[in-house]
DNA sequence: ATCCGTGCAAAATATTTGCACGATC
DNA sequence: GATCGTGCAAATATTTTGCACGGAT
């Protein structure tokens, strides 16, 4: 039933790359661009809208107003650069424990959340 | 030096009023119409970047891709209601406590953290 | 022949900026 | 008279949608 579709196949290869979180859908495109797979950016948003609602991909709100998806998977947290933009992933949630606390205190019943860590990456670290 | 700005007076009010808390430009521009203060949304924009700038307001992301605002001062987590959008705060930071361990494992100097608890509100629950 | 993937361009959403006018200093 | 606050409208930035074409089934 399903066509080949380089572009879609292309994005989910790339999600589905465990050095790489966080994908803005114009860091894909570009990334496509220089592995000679020029593609639309509506054909990128296309193939991630597609490949969320397969439960391949998941949209990550990280705050700066970009759009991020990556593989849908393992709950995890994340670390954004403010120098050069890079995420990296902290695998262990500190926010389930306090889950119930803040339940109680509150009175909201608690379905998710989105915790983005902000600082400085070891690279941008070692620069002036 | 300073003139009377009636709009910017208005926002910051409001924004200094500890029962709402993540105002979005566009709430507030609401509230002021409401209270005969008509003002156009730039000049609410501009007032808000004018009141961060003097440390009175800090804009906050809560992750559903509007501009949120409110008092500068202690820092707080933020609970919001996936049905009505309505935002309350979490007093505890439930990060600080895990930031050492955090840094050590990702090698990142975290600067600072941004998290968005989503749920559904007290009210929200009460209804079918 | 139909359906689906794609590119191109336009719509939609939200923020930010440019310009002019009038009020305040 | 110069400056600042404001409204109006246009410019940006991004995401989302409409449309048409062409290839795969």
């Amino acid at each position: 039933m399903s066509r080949p579709s380089h572009v879609r196949d292309a994005v989910a290869e790339r999600l589905l790359d465990p050095s790489r979180h966080g994908w803005t859908i114009e860091e894909l495109q570009r990334d496509l661009h220089q592995a000679k797979i020029p593609a639309d950016y509506s054909s990128v948003f296309r193939s991630l809208v597609l490949l969320e609602r397969r439960g391949v991909a998941q949209r990550v709100e990280l705050g700066d107003g970009k759009a991020r998806y990556e593989a849908s998977g393992e709950h995890h947290e994340h670390v954004r650069c403010e120098r050069c933009g890079d995420v990296s992933v902290v695998p262990d949630c500190i926010v389930e424990e306090a889950a119930d606390e803040i339940e109680r205190s509150t009175g909201f019943r608690l379905q998710a959340h989105r915790l983005v860590l902000l600082g400085l990456c070891p690279d941008c670290l070692a620069l002036p």
